[in-house]
DNA sequence: TGATTAAATCACTTCATTGGAATAAATAGG
DNA sequence: CCTATTTATTCCAATGAAGTGATTTAATCA
């Protein structure tokens, strides 16, 4: 266990990230009112935004009037000041998004997957943003990295497999140091979940939130953490797995080798199956619109299937408030809103927990804003929170990629 | 959410801090080595190293020899550098300790409560570590704080009730405020079992840990989280509850008002009902010897309690790591040591999870160090902790004292 | 004994934040 | 319309933290 020190860079470093994340997060403020927000010398702050306007981070945006003194300059995010890509895959479909450091959708691109084999999947993904940057009119320098999601856990990079293999072929394969060098950009790797979660937290209902858990509903049922800012990805990087929590002792037989794990019970898969589908491992194309319809029409197979996994969430929710007490639960994942609204409808009112006393005005679940797109939004973050977050501790990494 | 920045005063009082707490965890060591540790420069260390010499902190203890060049001095922590003292109080039974900042019992005094009225509790308190700073020649300006332990959670340093109130009459009392004025020095509460994984983390097991979660027997179970090298208290500080993780969904009623709890299989209460101690609710003076000694003579009511609440052990082990996938899982309490021992080798072999993948030099679960006076020694850490222990954010807190 | 190695310190430099004074640009009030 | 007041921002020099490079100290090695 290595401490290390801190230095003048340090803390100058520290510094232009807690700005930049004020502003991101309070846009538009003036100078004066970051001064105030962020404790430091309005000398510094003076200084600190000429240096993030000269990068193009920050831009001008208006001056205020009606007040009396001279008129704050109101400043907020150069949505210019960089672009990322999300990547994600593995529901037979490649979604590929472009955003800015904003937040918004620049570009778009759903395929089909030409071949399960990884090398395939990575020229695929590489010509996919090659000529995305081409249309878009967007140099290579100024995107500040890509994120790649996948639907697992992962220790140093390599997949971890509990239970059923979801992508058989790719366990030991280097993908994202493969896919870096094949860009020629910083890759970011992450699961679904924490992605997510990380999403909600720049630009969706995590905004304000210092310490939520987000229940992810995929194929499968998955669990990011954000605790005291920053997710949380365990002692060994796969934490979060709250699909094997186990609801029922006596109930439903997992692969895991334990019993009435909440992934039995509630997930995406096994709305397909209840709606018929015999292989629905896997969640291909089409099947999203098909849970929603069958919603619309009252369809009681996705009825019972929905109070099914309902109940067990509801149990999910306690033990995450038990154990973490965290300020919200969000719910989210690739469902479509209002089979989410439905679900959360179901699930309340939660049982009594820890999180009965909390100020009454933060409700215990609340929904996840992004939409079925989530996991290429969230991986699209990634390279965002990577070089934007103000976190003492990211500084000290080696790798961290540096834009300010 | 207002996010500070740093300035050189914050470096410098992290960097003092970061020396210290390398030098806690690997002295006896040189200011040579101290510095590939940091990464700081030689004469920073040096310049930081007599400045905490001066202050008394730090020690020189020998020069070492053998090899070439100039001998490195070795340094260490000087134990006499502060003192400080663990209270706590709920079964009962009145326990204050005093240790130096090494760690080391340096007096201790075992007081059948006079009273349960919160003043009457505060008085005797302060007249024991008053008549104990007297006994041991010890300043009281030496002395860095005092850390006091109750068996409940609370927010805002108000009680918060779950289920059965262990304390009545203490709900409102601003219990720490309170004391505190009595005795003119600082004085930090925590819950049990959070103390508990402080002082493991600063001596015991969890030395050199950064992710690990302790489970505590106590009259209840508490659960305290030591994540990113920090104590983890949740969004509202009600983190760990893990007492009421819900084990079997058709199980035994909780007056939390839900089923199956882990608190109605494991705890010192039932163990004591189970050998026929009907006032079991609180464990008073005496019970553990009690426990250990059916041990000791193979009671089978005992053992059929140890099965049980292994097996629900056993659940919540899993549970957790699934979660939050932690570098290992410390079981402790106010159990003897025998009886902890046959617990933990009860609850083996652990089924599946997230952390079966792990290095295996790592056991999943050990056994706390620090004996049935956990609650007082686990207080006692409270205030070094709170006075050693780098993490920037802490320095931005304004109640921090700062012993540096 | 002199060369080599490593630790620790001395004198000086660097640089981000800071503090105080100065400047700019609006409103409020007479 | 003019002046006082208020607020935002910037100029300039000061502060104080870590860092650098040369130097001193004290051991082993040959």
């Amino acid at each position: 266990m290595k401490l290390f020190g801190a230095n003048m860079d340090h803390a100058r470093r520290f510094n232009r990230r807690v700005v930049l994340e004020t502003v991101r997060l309070q846009a538009p403020l003036s100078r004066a009112e970051i001064t105030r927000a962020t404790g430091l010398a309005p000398q510094t702050i003076s200084n600190i935004i000429a240096e993030l306007s000269e990068a193009g981070l920050v831009r001008s945006v208006s001056r205020r009037s009606g007040a009396r003194g001279q008129p704050a300059v109101d400043l907020d995010i150069n949505p210019d000041g960089g672009f990322t890509f999300g990547v994600s895959f593995g529901h037979g479909v490649l979604l590929v998004i472009l955003t800015d450091v904003a937040g918004t959708v620049r570009d778009r691109a759903e395929l089909d997957l030409a071949s399960d084999a990884p090398e395939a999947v990575l020229d695929q993904i590489s010509a996919t943003i090659s000529a995305m940057l081409e249309r878009q009119q967007v140099a290579r320098q100024r995107v500040w990295g890509v994120g790649l999601v996948i639907p697992a856990l992962f220790q140093d990079d390599r997949l971890v497999v509990l239970g059923e293999i979801a992508l058989p072929g790719w366990k030991d394969f280097p993908l994202r140091q493969a896919l870096q060098d094949k860009l020629g950009l910083p890759v970011l790797l992450e699961n679904d979940a924490t992605a997510a979660a990380i999403g909600e937290r720049l630009y969706g209902a995590g905004r304000t939130l210092t310490d939520f858990a987000y229940i992810y509903i995929g194929a499968g049922i998955g669990g990011g953490l954000f605790l005291r800012g920053q997710p949380y990805r365990g002692g060994y990087g796969k934490s979060g797995e709250i699909g094997h929590l186990v609801i029922d002792t006596n109930g439903r037989p997992c692969p895991c080798g334990n019993r009435g794990c909440l992934e039995r019970y509630a997930s995406v898969s096994l709305a397909l199956k209840a709606l018929g589908d015999i292989q629905a491992a896997t969640v291909r194309h089409g099947d999203l619109d098909r849970i929603a319809k069958a919603l619309e029409d009252g369809d009681p197979r996705l009825l019972a299937w929905l109070d099914e996994a309902a109940a067990s969430l509801r149990q999910a929710v306690v033990m995450i408030e038990n154990m973490l007490d965290p300020q919200t639960v969000i719910l989210g994942g690739v469902l479509p809103r209002p089979v989410l609204e439905a679900l959360i409808a179901r699930i309340e009112p939660l049982p009594r927990s820890v999180s009965l006393n909390k100020a009454a005005d933060t409700p215990r679940l609340i929904a996840a804003e992004m939409g079925p797109d989530t996991p290429a939004l969230g991986a699209a973050t990634l390279p965002v929170f990577d070089g934007m977050t103000p976190e003492l501790s990211l500084l000290f990494k080696q790798d961290v990629v540096e834009r300010i």
